[in-house]
DNA sequence: TATTGACTTAAAGTTAACTCCAAGTGGTAT
DNA sequence: ATACCACTTGGAGTTAACTTTAAGTCAATA
């Protein structure tokens, strides 16, 4: 695979593409006599793994440093297990923060829709 | 209330809560003879507004765009809640991209959990 | 009176995560 | 052969959201 083909596959530049590999996100990619990379289907785990960890918001210095661990080796199973709950945390910890949010702009957008229908005065609205 | 018990208060540092303001995401605060700051409640309010929405990742742009509107008054109303409705839509999805990372990460974390108990081969991991 | 410490400002600096650019290579279509 | 196109690289540029810096004001304390 070209790495426009995974470009397109995965809604990701080619300049994002070979900014992930060249952060040593993905492993190297096989190349073929010119140069060119050639995506096999360990490289598109790799991307599709970044690319869903991303997503979320996980750093790129986290995810650097779970996949040297993995390149590591079967030493590496408790930091890395460590790694991944410490992000678990994180997430969920995001997840609340959007939650209360979503709430809250719930809550606005009712009013505002009151204020529409005129069921309720513009002017008792805050902040 | 000085800039430092509202820093306290809300936990953002003084440094965060001028460039707020200055901004435009915060009314203009009042100030005593020397110029320096006194938090009302209506400025508290309003940082505590901008806190959680920028707690889930909401851009400075767009809440700006929110406080500009929300000081023209009524006429205003549609708009903000379109606003206000196509923000809900992004933290819905955001909200499916940390949830899908999550699963994916508690399958990870079962998986170390197994290795670790010597269910599993290391081997048979992948990314 | 001198200094300490909390405040003020405009403007420059930082960080993460891309994104773009310029210059170059090689295979294919006219 | 020549032009085109997708690819390559290192490195520079961009953006958002702060964060730091330098220089200054003022009230209270030693």
């Amino acid at each position: 695979m070209t790495i426009a083909e995974v470009s397109k596959k995965y809604e990701l530049t080619p300049d994002t593409i070979r900014y992930y590999e060249k952060e040593g996100l993905i492993p190297k990619v096989p190349r073929n006599k010119n140069g060119i990379r050639n995506f096999d289907e360990e490289s598109c785990a790799w991307i599709e793994f970044i690319k869903c960890m991303r997503s979320a918001g996980m750093e790129i210095e986290i995810l650097k440093k779970y996949v040297e661990l993995y390149w590591k080796g079967a030493d590496t199973v408790k930091e890395r297990k460590e790694l991944l709950e410490e992000q678990r945390t994180r997430l969920l910890k995001k997840q609340q923060d959007i939650n209360a949010t979503l709430e809250r702009l719930n809550y606005k957008i009712k009013v505002y829709d009151e204020i529409q229908q005129g069921k309720r005065k513009h002017f008792m609205e805050k902040p």
